[in-house]
DNA sequence: GTGAATGTTAACAG
DNA sequence: CCTGTTAACATTCA
């Protein structure tokens, strides 16, 4: 469920909740359900691919990794990670990373780092880009302390717009491009979002875990590339390698 | 039934 | 101590 934009989605979708009592918590997270109960949710936000549920001195933050899900409402049969239970609402969380942080977010969270966020620098990104020169292009899009909130879709979706190749050096590439790349990666989360909400994100995919792209024909090249060795999608020799 | 996957971190080996 | 590999996660879907 991760990537940026589908904790935007959550956000959007929890946010008649803001400013409600929370009656009770449970769940199997190791965390102190009964700090939680009857404390008011002063508001939601989130950081990449953090969700965070603030309170007026702590904040619950929830990662969803590969396999995590919520649910509204209705709870799943399998046991919730954490719940949030409300008078008469309920919030559920699945397999996902719950945390507590106790400092204020502005200490822990570099928002400018924030691919969708309103504080989002370009070029400080760019600028961080800098030092590292000898990694791969693909490898470097899903730092998220760069690119907080890219995953490996829209690092092979962005790349394939830019037309450059996922095992490209960053040093190598000319700065005009990786300028469109630093660009493309909030405006290519921003369709993601807009397709995502009207359940056809799938249907926009260029290269991820496609064989062939549609428009063209042409096929598409699967490899685990760089030291994450996470699939990269792309089309050589459209996408030009830099190295 | 199998395998791979929108992610991260901790543990371990070298 | 640094670097790379592996497993793990109350899963889900092709």
């Amino acid at each position: 469920m991760p990537e940026g934009p589908s904790i935007v989605i959550l956000k959007e979708k929890v946010s008649y909740l803001k400013h409600k009592i929370v009656a009770g918590a449970s769940g199997y997270a190791d965390l102190d359900m009964g700090a939680i109960a009857h404390r008011k949710i002063t508001d939601f936000k989130s950081w990449g691919k953090h969700f965070l549920i603030c309170f007026s001195d702590f904040t619950v933050k929830i990662h969803f990794g590969l396999f995590g899900s919520y649910q509204l409402h209705e709870p799943k049969k399998v046991n919730p990670k954490i719940a949030l239970h409300f008078n008469d609402d309920d919030l559920y969380f699945y397999v996902c990373s719950v945390k507590r942080l106790e400092q204020p977010l502005d200490e822990i969270y570099d928002w400018e780092a924030d691919v969708m966020g309103d504080h989002w620098k370009p070029a400080k990104a760019l600028e961080k880009l800098g030092s590292r020169g000898d990694r791969q292009i693909a490898d470097v899009l899903l730092d998220q302390n760069i690119f907080s909130g890219v995953g490996n879709i829209i690092k092979n979706e962005v790349l394939y717009r830019c037309k450059v190749h996922p095992e490209s050096l960053v040093g190598k590439i000319p700065k005009a491009k990786l300028k469109a790349i630093v660009k493309e990666c909030r405006n290519y989360s921003f369709d993601f979002l807009k397709w995502k909400r009207n359940n056809e994100l799938a249907r926009h995919f260029e290269v991820y875990e496609q064989k062939k792209n549609k428009g063209s024909g042409k096929e598409v090249h699967r490899k685990a590339t760089g030291k994450l060795k996470r699939n990269s999608y792309f089309i050589e020799p459209v996408q030009k390698l830099y190295n």
